[in-house]
RNA sequence: UGGGGCGUGGCCAAGUGGUAAGGCAACGGACUUUGAAUCCGUCAAUCGCACGUUCGAAUCGUGCCGCCCCAGCCA
């Protein structure tokens, strides 16, 4: 790449860097990027942001991009969770290559490096209690002091820190503590623990080890390792730069550049994993992978799409302002992809008879049918049209009000490629409730356009009731009611912004015969109701659909308006 | 009240001394066999506030105000 390339790569604060940085040589050109996820949780949409930014800046420099999981933590960490990430990461389409990497594979090497600096008189075993640490830390306005350990001999730390490794010592006894300054404005400085004795098993160790390192000591030698060139993170790990800085610095060994950004926040979301955890045990939500989740797993499901989540990631930039992204900017980018890639095919969700009396009862027409209106090269498809078919409920009133242009008594509507049909007359049952609608056709209208050339305003979508599939539908909305689920008087929780008609299930729906054998996963719009795709649960003797989002509805608005 | 960050329209976000990009939302209108999509148009005399420097300031200086993060043997 040469500079000129390079010029265009900076779109953002964080490229400018990597464009500077490849220009000048500070990593001999090299670009190599990670994404270090702790696995104690599912990633989410504010991952796919960090992903992108990670991933995508490899992807544009022509570098290389790492997968590692940062499992310094036995305690915490469970393989499932490993899994599930690996496959989130692949789903969403970047490449890390054949290898997932794992900060615990590099335990030994880390440990020689701690002796270094032991060695180096620049880290100290304590015998302090975590109670007495925290209260030599100091606070914020007033400096901390010297551990009484701090002095010991570098003979003495090293044997200490030795037996700490061998398990002759039990948990919270004892710690290595980087020797640097108890008085400093930055408490991350404040001689930080790097190993805290854990006598636990490992995920991946089993029981090799009973210290464990701390993220300030593990990360940046990782990074080292791996000859990361560029180290991206949020904004929270600004402050433990200097630490970051300060270890590789002692150890004289490669070191790559920290950059810090945004975390992504969201409207009506909530996006840390303790609480979507508290969501998933408490029994809110089905599990990490309910569709109202904002997890990649929960989106996935919803039929959200990769694409769709990537342009979202790509759209809301990068920078260093903390900000609150509104919900609607992802559905949008949601509707935006589903709306070019997916096929259109009709269903109803609240079906009411219509009965086309002049219509011959035995009489099945296959029409053709487009796939997709705007993009003929996907084909068509025959749907059957007969003498009873299904129409949405909402799609007919007795009493319209203004601007209202489906069926209502009197009226001529477009029954979609098909006919033109009349309102005629209704049949209630015994309560007064409308079961059947009567109408008569013009057969010179098969298709759907009107031989005279006379305008019809409605066209509504139908099904064949002898042809009609039955199906479940579940119905899903925002998890939360609020703009900010956290923004609860005292004492409450943000359980209670939970959105309760978040999911509503309907059966007795009515598809289209085409999707008979459509698998789970299987995306489609719902023509004028929204795109939905086949839910895992689907078998042969039960079709199931998700609702991924409405289409827009500007009748909505308009009632709404009229009703004030 | 220590330290580190951040304040550009309802929401993101460009802009780095030469006179406020773009997207989302919203609102009009055109088109329409999806009230979708598409298309066209409207939407910041002003960049947290106040002084100052300059021919010229969102961009530089000073002061103030507001918001976020840090006192785990979590990451």
């Amino acid at each position: 790449m040469d500079d000129a390339e390079l010029d265009e790569l900076a779109t953002d604060f964080i490229r400018s860097a990597v464009v500077d940085d490849v220009k000048s040589g500070r990593f001999d050109r090299r670009v190599r990027t990670r994404f270090p996820p702790e696995p104690n949780g599912y990633l989410h949409i504010g991952h796919a942001k960090a992903l992108s930014i990670d991933a995508g800046i490899a992807y544009d420099f022509g570098g290389k991009f790492n997968l590692r999981f940062d499992d310094t933590n036995p305690v915490k960490e469970e393989e499932e969770y490993v899994e599930k990430i690996v496959d989130d990461v692949r789903w969403l389409g970047w490449d890390f290559g054949d290898t997932v990497l794992f900060g615990s594979d590099y335990f030994e090497q880390m440990y020689e490096w701690a002796e270094q600096l032991i060695e180096q008189g620049q880290a100290y075993v304590d015998d302090l209690s975590p109670e007495e640490i925290r209260e030599y830390r100091g606070t914020l306005t007033e400096s901390g002091k010297n551990s009484p350990y701090r002095d010991r001999s570098a003979p003495e730390n090293l044997d200490l820190f030795r037996r700490m490794r061998a398990g002759e010592f039990p948990e919270a006894s004892r710690v290595l503590r980087a020797k640097i300054d108890m008085a400093s404005p930055n408490l991350n400085l404040r001689d930080p623990v790097m190993y805290r004795i854990l006598h636990e098993p490992h995920h991946r160790q089993g029981d090799t080890w009973c210290i464990y390192p701390m993220y300030d000591w593990a990360h940046g030698l990782e990074d080292a390792i791996e000859r990361v060139t560029h180290s991206l993170c949020d904004l929270g790990y600004r402050d433990h730069r200097p630490l970051y800085d300060w270890f590789l610095d002692q150890l004289g060994i490669y070191h790559p550049r920290q950059i810090e950004f945004a975390r992504l926040f969201m409207t009506y979301t909530v996006l840390s994993k303790r609480k979507l955890l508290q969501l998933v045990e408490g029994g809110y939500v089905a599990g990490w992978d309910d569709p109202r989740m904002p997890t990649l797993a929960g989106m996935r499901r919803r039929g959200y799409t990769a694409e769709a989540i990537n342009g979202f990631c790509a759209g809301i930039g990068v920078s260093t302002a903390n900000s609150v992204v509104d919900v609607a900017f992802l559905e949008h980018s949601v509707r935006d992809d589903l709306n070019t890639r997916v096929p259109r095919v009709m269903s109803i969700l609240d079906p009411v008879k219509i009965v086309i009396d002049d219509y011959p009862e035995d009489k099945v027409e296959w029409m053709e049918v487009s796939n997709h209106p705007q993009r003929p090269e996907m084909g068509t498809r025959e749907v059957p049209f007969s003498r009873e078919i299904y129409i949405e409920r909402d799609d007919f009133m007795e009493d319209p009000p203004r601007k209202y242009y489906r069926l209502a008594p009197g009226r001529e509507v477009r029954l979609m490629n098909a006919y033109l049909v009349t309102y005629k007359d209704v049949v209630r049952d015994h309560n007064g409730a409308i079961v059947e609608i009567h109408c008569t056709h013009d057969p010179d209208s098969r298709g759907g356009q009107a031989p005279d050339g006379r305008k019809v305003r409605g066209t509504l979508h139908w099904v064949s009731v002898p042809h009609a599939l039955d199906a479940e539908v579940r119905l899903y909305d925002r998890l939360f009611m609020q703009e900010d689920p956290e923004d609860v008087a005292e004492g409450h929780t943000f359980f209670e912004s939970l959105n309760p008609a978040s999911l509503e299930v309907r059966t007795g729906c009515k598809v289209e015969s085409s999707l008979q054998d459509a698998e789970p996963g299987y995306r489609c719009q719902f023509m004028r109701i929204g795109y939905f795709c086949v839910d895992p649960d689907t078998d042969r003797a039960h079709l199931i659909f998700n609702r991924t989002i409405e289409l827009r509805d500007t009748w909505a608005k308009i009632q709404k308006k009229l009703s004030r």
